[in-house]
This record gives C-alpha cells, structure tokens and sequence, in this order.
DNA sequence: CGATTTTGACCAGCGC
DNA sequence: GCGCTGGTCAAAATCG
C-alpha cells in the first residue's frame, strides 16, 4: 500500500550480478510442487513425531480440513502452499524452563516440511561470478530464471509463546527484510544467517491473533557450529529445535535429503527430557558431526550479546 | 569504522 | 495480461 508512485523506477540496474556472491547456489525453485508437506504437532506429546509420521502426503481435501482448526498457522502457510497437518493445540500452561525469566517462553508447535526434489547442491561454490547463471544443463525446464533460482530447501517451523521474538538459538542471523503480513498487524522479518557460506534463512513472525505466540520458521541447515552452545548447560527450546533441523540431514552434504525431516531425529538424536507432568520435551544435539570446513571459525562471537 | 538494521523498490509465481 | 503477494536486494541509517 501506499506505493502511489515509485518515483524510483531506473534503479533496479545494478543489482543482478551480485545474486552470485550471495547466492551461489542459485537453482530454479524446485518447487516442491506442493509436495512439501508439514506436520504439527504439540509439545504435549512426545515429539519424536515426525518420525512416526513418517511423511505420508495427505490429499488436499484433506488437508483443508485439518487446517481449519488453525488459526495462526492456517494463514501463515496457506499462503504459501505449504501445508500443515495435525492437530495443534496450545498448551495449557507449562512452566517454562525458561533461562531467561524475562524472557518466558514456551514451546507450541512444530512442524515442517519436506521440499522434494532434491537438492540442491547445499554444496555450492561461491566462486563462480562470472556465469552465474550457470544454468545448470539439465534442468527440468520448469521455473528457471536467468540467473535466479532457488532451492526451496525443507523448512522447519515452531511456535514459541514469547514476548520478544527473535529467540537465541544459537546462531548469528543478520535481518535482510521484513514484510508486513497480510491478515496480521504483525510483520514478518526475514533473517538470515551470519556465516557467508551458510545459506540458512529463517523466517519470525506472530502470530495474528495470539500476539504471544512466535512464530520461528527455519530453512537449510547449517554448515559450521553454533556460535556458543550449551555453555552452562542452558538450553533454550529453540535451540534444541534449531537443532533437530540440523539433525534431519546428518550428512547431507549435497545429498539428499529425501527423507524427512526428523525422521533423523527420531531414529536415534532425540531425546526425551522430561518436561513437567506428563509432558516431555525433545532435544537434539545440534549438529553432530558436521564436517567442519572451514568457515567455522567465523562463528566465534563475543558470545553474550543479548538476544537480538 | 565495521556490522547490522531499516526501509522502499524490485522480482517472480500464482490466481484471476 | 494484470494484479496481488511473498520474498529478496541494497542503499542509507543506526548501532556498538
Ligand atoms: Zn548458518
């Protein structure tokens, strides 16, 4: 809205060859075709979920009908053609184990979603400037732009009662756009992480109604460490979510991927924490062997800044 | 002074 | 083909 006149209509020059430094790894969105599914879930129940789940595709008729459950999340996702299943249901009221007592915060919901396809090269290498484009010689000749493509790589996402958002989960993430949401007096930003060959985005935003509740939704995984963990034994639940994508594709390495998400997970890196009555929380380790390459060092970071 | 956020514009996919 | 919308870029502003 409000955009009455762009006055600045020339300036979109200079902008295109630059997509290669930052994204290397440019390949046509592989557009999940719809087949990136989601699943919920509460925390109230174990969460190994996923794995159970085992990533069945629901019809669409389906789907709808889950969805109208929802409220937060059916919007959130409809719009972009992802799908979350299950029943989601809050919580009533856990004590949060919170580090932060200022910070409360609880766990919701997860849910995530597979991409199809393949891949995509996670592996990318950045030094190619000059074709960028590098259309890669075989490409289905679906969505492929000149130069522009991207992987829609399997996405994570979770619901957090928090009053601020942006959680620490470990990571540096640098906001590179915010957007506002349609239905929804709270704008989404889009972040993204610090480490230059990393190309993990996240998405935050509130959900419309419940202004308490966070919505956090990662993409990609990681290729180095967190930049300080667990130092005093404190974990937040983002953390251990931000993890458990992670753990989805151990090795990944340019594979990949074709199983789901948490499937993983569920086979041997989770772990059960007991999490009040009855109710147990599931903590992955954060990335448990990831062949360090070489950027890692970059994660180092003063290690205390508050959470931004 | 470098890193990060802010913010408007641009772009691509999809619905109509 | 047009318009809407989500997502991204990049220049300027701000932070530390
Ligand atoms: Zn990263």
């Amino acid at each position: 809205m409000s955009p009455s006149h762009d006055s600045s209509m020339e300036n979109d020059h200079e902008k295109k060859p630059e997509l290669g430094t930052d994204f290397p790894s440019d390949s046509s969105w592989t557009l999940g075709n719809q087949t990136d599914n989601s699943y919920f879930f509460n925390s109230n129940q174990e969460s190994s979920i996923l794995s159970e789940f085992g990533w069945n595709y629901q019809p669409e008729s389906d789907r709808n009908r889950e969805n109208e459950g929802f409220s937060e999340f059916d919007q959130i996702d409809l719009d972009e053609r992802s799908d979350f299943a299950g029943s989601f249901q809050l919580p009533g009221n856990r004590s949060s184990q919170s580090p932060n007592p200022a910070v409360p915060t609880e766990s919701v919901g997860v849910s995530s979603s597979n991409p199809s396809v393949s891949s995509s090269s996670s592996e990318e290498l950045p030094e190619k400037s000059t074709e960028s484009d590098g259309r890669p010689p075989e490409i289905p000749s679906k969505v492929r732009k000149k130069g522009q493509k991207r992987v829609r790589q399997p996405r994570f996402a979770f619901m957090t009662k928090s009053e601020v958002d942006h959680l620490e989960d470990g990571y540096r993430w640098r906001k590179y756009g915010q957007k506002a949401v349609k239905n929804s007096p709270f704008p989404r930003s889009y972040y993204r992480c610090t480490n230059s060959k990393c190309t993990v985005k996240k998405r935050v935003e509130r959900s419309s109604e419940d202004h308490t509740i966070v919505i956090t939704t990662y993409e990609g995984q990681h290729c180095h460490h967190t930049v300080g963990f667990p130092r005093g034994g404190v974990i937040t639940r983002e953390a251990a979510l931000a993890g458990r994508m992670n753990a989805s594709a151990p090795q990944l390495y340019s594979q990949g991927v074709q199983f789901p998400l948490g499937y993983s997970l569920g086979v041997r890196q989770a772990h059960r924490v007991p999490y009040g009555e009855g109710q147990s929380q599931v903590l992955t380790e954060p990335t448990p062997q990831l062949p360090t390459d070489e950027g890692l060092l970059d994660d180092m970071v003063p290690a205390r800044m508050r959470n931004r």
